[in-house]
RNA sequence: UGGGGCGUCGCCAAAUGGUAAGGCAGCGGCCUUUGGAGCCGCCAUUUGUAGGUUCGAGUCCUACCGCCCCAACCA
C-alpha cells in the first residue's frame, strides 16, 4: 500500500472508535457486522456500509462478522442471502467463519423474551393491529395502555409459550415490551417484541410460529456476537434508547454501542428497495444486474472495479448529516482506477471508411502500439495497418470550426501508432452523406513521429477495415435526468424521470483484432472513447461490450459551450 | 404539532476555543502520439440568521430560520 493510499479521512466513527481502544473499552478489542435483510439486492448504499465497517476492523485489528437478519420470513429468502455473499465477496471482502443470522438466536431470544415477562417488563396483548395502532397516540399526544397491559406474569408465560407453540393465529396475539406509552419516543411506547407467522422459516423451517422483531433481535444479536460497535443508519437514531433499553434489562455484557451515520445518496439514481424493484418488476431495466442499476451486480456488470467501488466509499467520508454525492465523484473514481489498470486498445464504435490511396493493395504493416501508457510492465502489442481503415466519423468534419483540429480535406493528421495522413477527397452518396473519405499516407512517419519535425494537432484511433472484429457496444449513461429521482414526493413520479437515452446500442462498431480472445467481464480504454467492459451476453460471433465510463471529454465541453 | 437529529464553497468534507484542510466539479495555463493521464495556478475575509460570552468563536450561550427522521405485527 503507497503512503498516498494509507491516508484514510478521518471520521466521526473511526475517531470514536479509536477513542474507546486508547480508554481501552472492550479491553481495546473492536468488533463490527454488517447485517443485511435477506430480501433485496445489495446496491451502492451498502457497499458504504461494508466498507465502513470491514475498514473499521481491518484498522483496529478486530473483526466484522456477516449476519444476515432474517427475522421476517414472509419477505426473506435464501437466494438473496447467496446473492449477497457473492456481491460482498466481490466487492472484496472476507468474514472468515462469521457468518451468522439472526436466526441462530431464535432460542436464546426467545429466552430473553421469557425473562423479561419474569421481570414484568413484557405482556402478552391481543388487540389486534389496528387497535394497537389506535392506542399508540400520535406525535403529540400519548398512547393509552392496552387493556391486557396488567396480565400477571404467569398469565404472560403461559400465553407466550402458547404462542410459540402456534395456538394462536396470525395477528391475534403479540408479545410487547412494558415501557411507557406517554413516551415522546414512539419506539419507547410498548414496542412489539415478537409476532406470530405461520410461514416456513429458510433457515428455521417449522420450528417457530413466532418470530423476533428488529429492535428486539438485533442489539442482542449484537451483544451475543460481543459486537462492539453496531453502526446503523441515520433512521435508527429513535431506536437507539429501545436498543439499549432491552440489553440494560437483560443485562447483556458487554454492551454493543450503536452508532448511527448518514446513508450513500448519488445523484442521478435511487436505492430505494422497492423503487429498484419497480423499476426490475416494470422493464425499465434488463434486470437486477443491468449495467445502469445501482446495484453491486449492476455495477460489476458495467464494468466497475471493485476497488474503486472502495475508494469512492472511503473517499466520500462518513458523517452524521445527510448528503448527496454528486455522480462525478463517482465516476473520478473509476477511472482513477482503470487508468491506472485497463489496457488501451483502439475500437471505432461510429465507423467511417478511408482509403489510403497510395498504400499497396493487400500489404498488412504490423505496428507497436503501447498496451498502457500508465504501467509499463503491461507491454506492447502489434497492430495491423492496412490500405483501408476506419475512422470515428466525429473525428471527421467537412467544414470544420476554429477548434477543431482532426481531419478534415486537405489536413493532416496523425493515426495513432501509424502514419501521418492527409485527406485528399470526399465521397458522398446521393443525400450528400459523406460515405468515404480517401487519403494518403507518408511512410516516413511510421510509428507516429515525422523525421523533418512536423507537428500534427491532432491524433486519430483507427482499426484496418479487414482485421476489425464487429461487436455490439452499449452505451450508457445515468438512468434518471434529474438529480433527485428519489425526492420526487410532490409532482411526477420517479419512474417518469427516467433519461430515455440512459442506453444506446451501437450494433456495428469495429474492435480491434487483438480483443479476439477477451472474456466477459475484461475492462479496457478504447483510446479516446471511454473504458469499456466486455458484457456476458458476448458470443464468439459477436462481442458485446458495454461503456463503463466515458474518458473525461474537454472537447466536448467546448461544443457544449459553444452551442449555448 | 411532541421527540430526535442536522446546517462549513455548486457537491462531499476537515477543523474538538487559537485565527476556515483536502477531494470532486468548475475555470485558466503547461505538457502530451489518447482533446485521456500528469503538472501548475484560481476557486469561503468567513461557517443558516441575529444577538451574546471571550483577549480570541465554525466550535460555548440565547433566540430565530431551514432541512431530515419517528405514529409497519418491515428492517
Amino acid at each position: 500500500m503507497s503512503a498516498e493510499e494509507s491516508i484514510v479521512p478521518s471520521n466521526f466513527i473511526r475517531n470514536r472508535v479509536e477513542a474507546d481502544v486508547k480508554d481501552g473499552k472492550n479491553a481495546g478489542r473492536v468488533a463490527t457486522r454488517f447485517p443485511p435483510e435477506p430480501n433485496g439486492c445489495l446496491h451502492i448504499g451498502h457497499a458504504k456500509s461494508i466498507v465502513l465497517n470491514f475498514g473499521l476492523a481491518k484498522e483496529f485489528g478486530g473483526t466484522c462478522n456477516l449476519r444476515f437478519d432474517d427475522t421476517n420470513p414472509s419477505t426473506e429468502d435464501m437466494e438473496h442471502a447467496e446473492s449477497i455473499v457473492e456481491d460482498i465477496r466481490w466487492l472484496g471482502f472476507d468474514w472468515g467463519e462469521n457468518l451468522f443470522y439472526a436466526s441462530d438466536y431464535f432460542e436464546p431470544l426467545y429466552q430473553m423474551a421469557v425473562r423479561l415477562i419474569e421481570m414484568g417488563l413484557a405482556f402478552v396483548d391481543d388487540q389486534n393491529a389496528e387497535e394497537i395502532r389506535a392506542n399508540q397516540g400520535t406525535l403529540t399526544d400519548a398512547g393509552t395502555n392496552s387493556p391486557f397491559r396488567d396480565r400477571t406474569v404467569s398469565e404472560n408465560l403461559d400465553l407466550f409459550a402458547r404462542m410459540k407453540a402456534g395456538e394462536f393465529e396470525e395477528g391475534e396475539k403479540v408479545l410487547r415490551a412494558k415501557i411507557d406509552m406517554s413516551s415522546s419516543v414512539l419506539t419507547l411506547r410498548d414496542p412489539l417484541m415478537y409476532r406470530i407467522q405461520k410461514g416456513e422459516h429458510p433457515r428455521t423451517g417449522k420450528a417457530w410460529s413466532i418470530y423476533p422483531m428488529y429492535d428486539f433481535a438485533h442489539g442482542q444479536s449484537d451483544a451475543i456476537e460481543k459486537i462492539t460497535h453496531s453502526v446503523c443508519t441515520l433512521e435508527f437514531r429513535d431506536h437507539r434508547p429501545l436498543y439499549n433499553w432491552f440489553i440494560e434489562r437483560l443485562e447483556l455484557k458487554p454492551a454493543p454501542e450503536q452508532i448511527e451515520f448518514a446513508r450513500l445518496n448519488l445523484t442521478h439514481t435511487i436505492t430505494s428497495k422497492r423503487k429498484l424493484r419497480e423499476l426490475v418488476e416494470g422493464g425499465h431495466v434488463s434486470g437486477w444486474d443491468d449495467p445502469r442499476m445501482p446495484t453491486l451486480r449492476g455495477m460489476r456488470r458495467r464494468g466497475y472495479p471493485p476497488a474503486a467501488i472502495r475508494d469512492f466509499c472511503e473517499g466520500v467520508g462518513v458523517a452524521n448529516r445527510d448528503s448527496v454525492i454528486e455522480l462525478s465523484r463517482l465516476e473520478y473514481s473509476i477511472r482513477q482506477d482503470l487508468n491506472k489498470n485497463a489496457t488501451r486498445v483502439m475500437s471505432v464504435l461510429r465507423p467511417l471508411k478511408v482509403v489510403i490511396e497510395n498504400f499497396p493493395e493487400g500489404e498488412v504493416d504490423e505496428l507497436e502500439a503501447v498496451n498502457n501508457p500508465e504501467d509499463e510492465a503491461a507491454g506492447t502489442r502489434k497492430v495491423p495497418f492496412s490500405r483501408e481503415i476506419y475512422i470515428e466519423r466525429d473525428d471527421f468534419m467537412e467544414e470544420p470550426p476554429k477548434k477543431f483540429f482532426r481531419l478534415s480535406p486537405g489536413r493532416e493528421v496523425r493515426l495513432r501508432y501509424a502514419f501521418f495522413i492527409t485527406c485528399v477527397d470526399v465521397v458522398k452518396d446521393e443525400s450528400g452523406e459523406v460515405t468515404e473519405l480517401r487519403c494518403t499516407y507518408d511512410p516516413e512517419t511510421r510509428g507516429g513521429d515525422a523525421p523533418d519535425g512536423r507537428k500534427v494537432k491532432g491524433t486519430l484511433h483507427w482499426v484496418s477495415a479487414d482485421h476489425a472484429i464487429e461487436a455490439e457496444v452499449r452505451l450508457y449513461s445515468h438512468l434518471f435526468d434529474c438529480e433527485d429521482p428519489g425526492e420526487l414526493s410532490k409532482g411526477p413520479e420517479f419512474i417518469d424521470h427516467l433519461n430515455s437515452e440512459s442506453l444506446e446500442v451501437i450494433e456495428n462498431a469495429q474492435l480491434e483484432p487483438s480483443l479476439r480472445d477477451a472474456e466477459p467481464g475484461h475492462s479496457c480504454q478504447f483510446e479516446r472513447l471511454g473504458y469499456f467492459s466486455m458484457d456476458p451476453d458476448s458470443t464468439k460471433a459477436k462481442p458485446v461490450f458495454n461503456r463503463t465510463v466515458t474518458l473525461r471529454d474537454t472537447w466536448g465541453k467546448v461544443l457544449k459551450k459553444e452551442k449555448k
